[in-house]
DNA sequence: CATATTTAGATACTATGCGTATCTATAATT
DNA sequence: AATTATAGATACGCATAGTATCTAAATATG
């Protein structure tokens, strides 16, 4: 008759997913999330605080970076490339207009969580992608100059998140941003250059 | 005794930045604007369409942008930090938060109008500080591939959006990426390079 | 300057969602 | 088997969304 806690969460989960779907993000309340979860919004307050938390939670780990394997063994160009459309793929999944209103809601912690997501990324493409092409002779040995690393994936989260008509190909971002920099590897002439 | 438009429409301004910087974007409502602003819901609905319109209304030229002189006058390292400060300083007004949660709410409309305001510190970019430079010959003549105009100001984004902790300063935006970006210079190596 | 038009300002209304409180019957735990 | 946690249902007060209606004053027009 009642069900039990892990069925409950999955129909939670569902029914975020279909009012996503079909209202958008905006429109995903927690009434309307009861309704469609046949439960009741007391049984949605005992687990998430916030709207944010509740669908981020339930698209569960949509949003979170996994490591795609093989990376290493990709020729430089491929392994950005390949590294650039997994992260794209993963944006995707949820939507730019879902990610940018999530992002609009995040208190402190969402937007901890968020941080650390591409900070993980960023430690991919230095020891899955870069330290692999160094070993082979592709690259210099001189360490990449701090800050260098983000710079893929702000490009292309600014692609996705603003440039909704005609968005940079990945071969461009890699081809005419990732590579260059990358080769040009010298060290920081400014201030503050550290390495990583 | 009934105020003229204008009157009207500067009160609305003034209470909504009142709402805003006492309570955040988040608690920014119609009925909130207008209690405030001595008015009444109907006169609010007459102008804006939605919350993000009202409040990007509101915060009027804050957000855009308008071109700083004598960049043209600057060496490129000093150009292109005295636009990064520029852009830095013009979202500092409004607030990460702030500009997060708009982002979030905008509709195609305003995301338009934000695609625009980017293209336009392209384009300052492009014409102010690069194409000096290059006339003076701290840059050498070939054209700057696709896309990496855009860099400066994704990188500059991601850090004030996404890590309000520790972001990089602009020195090092500056030395690490931009300007290795400019001299690497290359022509692209990948399918579709073109200029700009 | 007189007339026509717009719209500020006030009020009222329905509808929706928020967030909390309370109760019970059942699942989970010990 | 006894205890604890919580699903499920209902209800409530409150805030805001968005619209409708009316009037009197500001603005535009000829």
């Amino acid at each position: 008759m009642r069900r039990t806690k892990n069925e409950v969460e999955e129909a939670i989960a569902a029914a975020v997913r279909d009012e996503l779907a079909e209202h958008g993000y905006a429109k995903v309340s927690f009434e309307g999330v009861a309704r469609r979860a046949n439960t009741s919004k007391p049984v949605l307050y005992r687990r998430y605080s916030s709207r944010a938390e509740m669908v981020l939670t339930s698209l569960g780990r949509s949003l979170w970076f996994e490591v795609p394997t093989g990376l290493s063994q990709l020729p430089l160009r491929q392994g950005i490339l390949a590294l650039l459309r997994y992260a794209r793929n993963r944006s995707e999944v949820v939507g730019a207009d879902t990610l940018r209103a999530l992002i609009g809601e995040a208190d402190k912690t969402i937007l901890a969580l968020l941080t650390r997501a591409m900070e993980k990324a960023e430690g991919i493409l230095a020891e899955q992608v870069i330290a692999p092409a160094v070993d082979r002779g592709e690259l210099g040995p001189e360490p990449i100059a701090s800050g260098v690393l983000c710079v893929p994936f702000a490009v292309l989260r600014e692609q996705f998140l603003f440039r909704t008509n005609v968005p940079m190909t990945l071969e461009e971002i890699a081809d005419n941003i990732c590579l260059p920099l990358l080769k040009a590897a010298t060290q920081p002439q400014g201030a503050s250059g550290g390495q990583v």
